[in-house]
DNA sequence: ATTTTCAAT
């Protein structure tokens, strides 16, 4: 019930914009699956969504805050409309981050259908460069423009790591935990598409390819000092 | 073998 209050709220600060977001607290089973498979080739993806953990800390203490879902809207990336609403969902986030008593920290894990975009990326990293008492832990289901060596997404990827930014490509464990968290499952239970398990081990090794580019650099770097 | 991607009609 509070999770429904405090969402209504954001409608009201926000305007109508918000509104889908108060109506459906719950992602529908079918819209959960269509969105997060993590398929080869996603044709007609052309929405992305978002599901939220936010845990709040304030000394010892620790409290999962807030969770829901949103998806990009009015040509508008997801990530970008969560750091719209981050201010209303991590209240007291700026103020509080010093070395006083009441060292106040949040905590956030998204699971989101694609990777952020190269703007996304670095929008995010600027955001966290002032908010250091903000963890932020992104899981993703595919990897959003990704194929080229050279991509800028890519990039992206490695300046949010940088940044200190987790990001994982999501696993069974991890599909099945949003099934239960944030779709409204009624009693059904999770059950895998075919393919979850490869392509899951598939987008981790190109992500980790990614994220360790400087080992290749490292090889191609040997293999000239050895006129191969 | 090849296919898509936070749309634009």
């Amino acid at each position: 019930v509070s999770c429904v209050v405090h969402h209504i709220s954001l409608a009201i600060e926000n305007g109508t914009f918000s509104l889908c977001l108060c109506l459906s607290v719950l992602l529908p089973r079918k819209k959960f699956i269509y969105h997060y498979k993590n398929v080869r080739w996603a044709r007609g993806r052309h929405e992305t969504y978002l599901c939220f953990v936010v845990k709040r800390r304030v000394g010892p203490d620790t409290l999962t805050f807030d969770f829901g879902h949103l998806r990009n809207r009015n040509g508008i990336h997801v990530e970008l409309l969560f750091l719209r609403y981050l201010g209303a969902l991590c209240p007291g986030l700026w103020g509080y981050g010093g070395t006083g008593e009441k060292r106040l920290s949040y905590s956030i894990t998204w699971f989101c259908s694609w990777s952020p975009c190269a703007n996304c990326s670095l929008r995010l990293c600027q955001f966290l460069s002032q908010t250091p008492n903000l963890r932020l832990r992104i899981f993703v289901s595919r990897l959003y423009f990704c194929d080229m060596e050279d991509s800028r997404e890519r990039e992206g990827l490695r300046m949010l790591k940088k940044a200190g930014v987790q990001i994982t490509v999501m696993s069974y464990k991890d599909f099945f935990y949003c099934w239960q968290t944030f779709v409204a499952r009624r009693a059904s239970q999770f059950k895998a598409w075919e393919e979850l398990q490869r392509n899951s081990v598939r987008l981790t090794r190109k992500l980790n390819r990614i994220l360790q580019p400087c080992e290749t650099e490292d090889l191609r770097d040997a293999f000239k000092l050895l006129g191969l």
